[in-house]
DNA sequence: TTTTATCGTAACTTTATATGTTACGTGATG
DNA sequence: CATCACGTAACATATAAAGTTACGATAAAA
């Protein structure tokens, strides 16, 4: 299978809209991410259901962030997603009657589970909001970025829905 | 994608040849396993090629394993497999020309290396031998076990053939 | 030498899952 | 009431593992 690119799709959905005042619309997020609207309402979706953002139907409708960035991690929106599988690898069968197999899933799982161990500790380490000072370093390093950022949907300016990415 | 289950099931086989004397047929494993014949020689072509297992045709012919099992570890194993990945999540782009992108690569791939880093060092930390006595060890506390590894194919036994597992 | 057993491998099918797309319903704004 | 925007079902596409079929090559046995 292809591998999920779902944590870091929705990240960087976030970071974009942290950097733009009002709403911004599923279209503009998919042009900005080169993918379709209905791609971003679905990664979306389970972090609106935790209250991290809301959606505003309508007119000047759109997405907004409702949560705070230093507070919330990488695991927390690792689980909004719905705390999808980890490792691409996995036993056989659950739970077999053949105990050459129980042998071999108690050795794999003791490494598989330590695996996944670290990656969930280190989710749950890294803050939206440093993810979002690590950006702003790269961005004062490099003096310029892609459009999307300067946007400010707000007073309708229209390159936030036209910003590539 | 599914769950690969190629080194789980691969090491399945070592251990459960590890148990038989003489050479055992693509067949027999493959019926041991609930699996094809193909599947067996597909996941085993790899520790072939490193001379981990022999493989002879014709009658009489079938898989032998040609490695020692004190020193062989579930990371060769898994390196002979071709060293699939891993994991099941990635980044949507590998080298993103957009800074925040950019930021949420680092974030992630800190994470995912050291995920990965875990589960190959935690592989090497495991070998063949370990895993066999671990068996031997549930084996001889459940008290039986199933047929395949009573069989005893140099004497014509068919029991390996027929055994199920 | 012919038959049989067995592997090697290509090609195809099946299955699962993420991603992409279309269509249409719902609600909010002007 | 026209338009904008989300919500979601349904369908299409892409990729990879697993399963299957077919056939060629080789080695032992009859």
């Amino acid at each position: 299978m292809r591998q999920d690119s779902r944590l870091s799709g929705v990240l960087h959905v976030l970071l974009h809209m942290a950097e733009v005042n009002g709403p911004v619309t599923s279209e503009a997020l998919a042009r900005a991410m080169h993918t379709n609207p209905v791609v971003i309402r679905r990664i979306m979706a389970g972090l609106r259901d935790q209250d991290f953002l809301r959606s505003d139907k309508g007119h000047g409708g759109g997405w907004r962030i409702a949560c705070d960035f230093e507070t919330l991690t990488l695991l927390d929106v690792y689980k909004a997603l719905g705390a999808p599988a980890l490792l691409a690898m996995g036993n056989r069968t659950e739970a077999p009657n053949c105990l050459v197999e129980q042998a071999v899933n108690a050795a794999m799982n003791d490494a598989l589970f330590a695996a996944e161990a670290v990656l969930l500790t280190r989710f749950g380490q890294v803050t939206l909001a440093a993810l979002s000072a690590d950006f702003h370093a790269r961005s004062k390093q490099r003096g310029n970025h892609c459009a999307f950022e300067k946007a400010d949907a707000s007073e309708g300016n229209k390159m936030a829905s036209d910003a590539r990415c």
